[in-house]
DNA sequence: CAAATAAATTGTACATCGTACAATTATTTC
DNA sequence: GAAATAATTGTACGATGTACAATTTATTTG
């Protein structure tokens, strides 16, 4: 048996206490040096003129700051809400979906960024497809750690924009396919968009970076060249150029020529399977 | 100021009594009725007799195990220690780097598991080449729940077999690219590889499945035929059976068709880009 | 204009997680 | 048989997501 001199054993309070002004115009900008609690909140709904009535596109807006600067992996509630000098129940407030709502706003939001804008008339479909292509990977190269979450999760999401379906549609109907066909080359568009992107900004191990870097650089460099005689032959082209065999992550070395040899392979193939009927 | 009766305030100590047997050969299997500490664990090393002698083999089974069962964003390394009757810190002997450790393992695994036996000579490396697809998407489709695992972390993992890498090599050479050209094609076979199918078996929404999916495919079938013409002509054939517009991953509605067509479309990319010089 | 209702937030609480570190015991090596 | 090393139990802590209650202001309704 003991005494205890704290009421709650909860660390929280502690760690919410940071909270930083907010007051007037985003003040959240202002970042890591927080004045320390400048003026006591009062409990309740605020004042109308008083803070800047945080909204979801707010909170999605810094939240994707968020993640451009600390990565996928770091990113917290809590953090957001210390970001925003809220508390972190308040962001549920605005998206009841917590976490997951979040992350699916952010995704959908670098998604609607990266579809081409409104020049309809596809005569082109082939220019109109190589276009659509480097705009995306364009996009999510300025946003590298939301990769994952374009790639592998949500993909069927929440208000995605049917925009880029029917886009995509009209360019493969152009294309001379229809009926079944179409919606096999639609899956094979929309696949290979995002495929080649998701992997080359896939992240690498979290720490010890550059340490692991050199390891794997070691190991690649002395390949058996008895086992491994065609790569062994390549290494040099292939060396942190080609996918199984490097050691940055597409943010730091990009894959560019190879991009668009892909793009070009997809284009290929489409153009030939338009002919043949079956 | 209050009476505290608990010495310790962490209730991990609770958490972790429910340790079952595992002496003899593994008793893990049994899972979920345990019980009830059975028998006592003394501290320290165990006998050679008394336990299995936990291993990283068994470590990465029971933890591929587990995400097949409960999914990936359900796994814990405390719940893996659970299950194999362990302490959470005990699994850090075997595999120091942690929870990532352990699931750059598992991808590993299941990454091995999916490329094709050594059958040398590659003759014919346009059936090679549709081999391999259909093998990697089968051996995936047995572990859904790894799919973001490969397709969009770790890619450059530890220990990933550079076999691959100089098959893949073999059946390009074959088709005749090579220099610059090898590099290109090889990252667009890698990146076709596990573009399709990390969308494929790409997670939905985690909880609430059958509702959210019932609300997206009523947003769907209503549909503005104004907006969207195309879309709503092939509606029929597009829902549920193409990537934006469907409410189950693949490994409840496989999309097998539309990746035979996939698959087709890069090797003739790969065949046409083959005999163009430039 | 008063009362009710909704909106927007602070504040409390808790189960759970990953993992650093210490303590303990068995086996192997010299 | 002592020293090293292998393999585990056991302790502790800071962090996270989120349910829920309390509180205050704004809006709607009678």
């Amino acid at each position: 048996m003991r005494i205890c001199a704290a009421r709650y054993r909860d660390l929280d309070v502690a760690a919410n206490c940071d909270l930083s002004s907010r007051t007037g115009s985003n003040a959240a900008r202002a970042g890591e040096g927080m004045p320390e609690a400048e003026q006591r909140k009062r409990r309740g709904r605020p004042k109308r003129d008083e803070v800047v009535a945080l909204d979801r596109a707010q909170i999605v807006t810094e939240a994707l700051r968020l993640i451009d600067e600390r990565g996928l992996e770091a990113f917290s509630l809590r953090e957001l809400a210390r970001a925003l000098g809220v508390f972190p129940t308040a962001l549920y407030w605005h998206m009841p979906g917590g976490r997951n709502a979040v992350l699916g706003a952010v995704a959908a939001m670098a998604f609607a960024d990266a579809i081409p804008p409104a020049e309809d008339a596809v005569d082109d479909w082939e220019g109109w497809l190589r276009a659509l292509f480097t705009r995306y990977r364009d996009s999510l190269r300025k946003h590298p750690n939301i990769a994952p979450l374009l790639g592998a999760q949500i993909v069927s999401n929440t208000g995605v924009d049917m925009e880029l379906v029917e886009r995509i549609l009209a360019a493969l109907e152009s294309a001379g396919f229809g009926g079944e066909r179409l919606v096999d080359a639609y899956n094979t568009v929309v696949a290979g968009l995002l495929g080649y992107v998701t992997l080359e900004l896939a992240p690498g191990p979290a720490e010890d970076a550059s340490e692991w870097a050199n390891a794997f650089e070691a190991e690649i460099r002395g390949v058996d060249a008895g086992r491994f005689p065609r790569l062994a032959r390549n290494l040099d082209a292939l060396a942190n150029r080609a996918f199984i065999v490097r050691w940055q992550g597409g943010a730091e070395k990009p894959m560019t020529h190879s991009f668009d040899f892909y793009v070009e392979t997809i284009v290929a193939g489409l153009r030939a399977l338009a002919r043949k009927p079956i």
